[in-house]
RNA sequence: GGAGGGCUGGCCGAGUGGUUGAAGGCGGCGGUCUUGAAAACCGCUAGGGAGGUACCCACUCCUUCCUCAUGGGUUCGAAUCCCAUGCCCUCCGCCA
């Protein structure tokens, strides 16, 4: 949710977020007019709720004939006050769920446009040499089955398409790359968390997933639970309507979660190997911190991701996505991107959004203002420190021409291995 | 799954229809006293919304509404009565 203040104040320059991100900005008015009419529904409920309350005192102290009379007068006044309520309330609904539609306001120096209007910050690593001996990049699939490190056939037996088993060294490279994310986290001072995957329709609603790309979410209609799509989802929500305190700093998390994505409409794309999946695990970091900081802690989330992706030794570009590409709490986002060989691609490894205060303000999370009364909300930023797809980057860039794949030094120590050698 | 008990402010805890947004205590903040501290004593101390006041914003100040788990209901009037839901606790059953 946008802070109504801006919306007041300077509604071009949420109409002119609206246009960056291609979307409709006439809803920026029909904000305005509701709010308008809401105000005034609020004052004529509470100027009649209040005579209510002064005379319900003289009915309490009236006695006998007297009250009875009272009695008869106030009944009337009662059900203009439910009906004024009444008015007021869904004003106010309606309201509110326009105001929630609007996302956040981009960032300055965002590029306005679409998917492909993205802008590359920087390129980082030289794309690996074909290995002598070899005609063409093996893919991870290929790869990965030689090294008896993933089924997806059996995935497919199991659960359908876009599902997969990690086997052998497969599983222990994930569990490695894992731990290394965590273990580097928590060195940069994030304390790491196991989150829940299931949550609650007003968490997930709360930190935007539920807007545009509602269709991407599993949904337990048994329960009412959603299944997140990352620990984002459960972080946010873990401090939901608590007041912090961020004197001494932001409070840091590295959430490790399974992650569960419906992939709806992006039949054909990328069917092959565990790219593109419907569960994979993540490692996620995610930060609260005083608006003022969050710029900032963005830029330090996105050097976190470059240390992890220096140290696994895959080369990589950094881009600053487009205003349309954001998702609706977002605003700012920047992706590295590793060179995948075999697809002669660079292929999204990590994402950081700086949400700004736009899920704190949905959620109520908040921190109080040092001098004077009244607290204010807090910003949430996120960033990938390690995902399954990972896997992908690190077996292509890493590949030797007898098809084992050599193990990045930082991960052997959690792998115990320096060589993935083929099985059989 | 079944049967009970509970859910009040940062915390504990009173309060069973009418000036109760809520006694009392703890904690916190400020003050008096003290060389300093402690103790003692005094005062202050929930969150949110709307309107007004103001040179814009903010603060202060004033008015007012909402919130005693959540949502409905009864009533002129609900923390207090009724219903539903959620969560916590205890016991039984079931599963692991």
């Amino acid at each position: 949710m946008i802070d109504l203040r801006v919306l007041r104040d300077d509604p071009e320059a949420v109409r002119a977020s609206q246009r960056a991100r291609g979307e409709d900005g006439a809803v920026v008015d029909r904000v305005l007019d509701l709010d308008v009419r809401r105000r005034a529904a609020i004052s004529e409920f509470e100027r009649l709720r209040a005579e209510q309350k002064s005379r319900g005192k003289d009915v309490a102290k009236a006695k006998g004939e007297e009250k009875q009379a009272l009695l008869a007068d106030v009944k009337e006044l009662s059900e203009r006050v439910k009906a004024a309520e009444a008015d007021s309330a869904a004003l106010g609904a309606e309201f509110d769920a326009a105001l929630r539609s609007i996302p956040n306001v981009v960032e300055d120096g965002v590029p306005p446009g679409g998917e492909d209007d993205y802008v590359v910050l920087e390129e980082v690593g030289a794309h690996p040499q074909l290995p002598e001996g070899l005609d063409a990049w093996r893919d991870h699939l290929e790869l990965g089955e030689a090294l008896g490190a993933i089924d997806t056939a059996r995935g497919a037996k199991v659960s359908g398409s876009r599902f997969y088993f990690l086997t052998g060294v497969g599983a222990r490279l994930e569990l490695a790359l894992l731990n290394l994310a965590v273990s580097r986290a928590v060195a940069a001072g994030f304390t790491p968390m196991i989150t829940p995957t299931l949550v609650k329709p007003e968490v997930m609603a709360g930190t935007g997933f539920l807007g545009a790309h509602a269709a991407e979410v599993y949904k337990l209609e048994e329960d009412d639970l959603y299944l997140t799509g990352t620990s984002e989802v459960a972080l946010a929500g873990y401090h939901s309507d608590e007041i912090l305190d961020l004197s001494a700093g932001p409070r840091r998390y590295a959430g490790w979660s399974a992650c569960y994505r419906r992939e709806a409409g992006s039949y054909g794309k990328d069917t092959r190997g565990i790219i593109r999946v419907h569960q994979f695990h993540k490692v996620e970091m995610f930060s609260f911190c005083r608006p003022e900081d969050a710029a900032a802690e963005h830029r330090r989330l996105l050097g976190f991701e470059k240390d992890m992706l220096a140290a696994v030794e895959v080369p990589y570009r950094v881009i600053d996505t487009a205003a349309g590409d954001l998702g609706s709490s977002a605003a700012r986002k920047f992706d590295c991107e590793a060179w995948v060989p075999s697809q002669g691609a660079y292929r999204e490894l990590t994402s950081t959004s700086n949400c700004t205060t736009f899920q704190a303000r949905r959620l109520g999370i908040r921190e109080r203002v040092e001098d004077g009364a009244g607290t204010r909300p807090v910003a949430t930023l996120n960033g990938t420190l390690a995902t399954t797809r990972w896997l992908v980057a690190i077996l292509e860039n890493h590949q030797q021409a007898d098809g084992s794949v050599r193990v990045p030094a930082a991960l052997q120590p959690f792998l115990g291995l320096e060589v993935l050698q083929p099985v059989g």
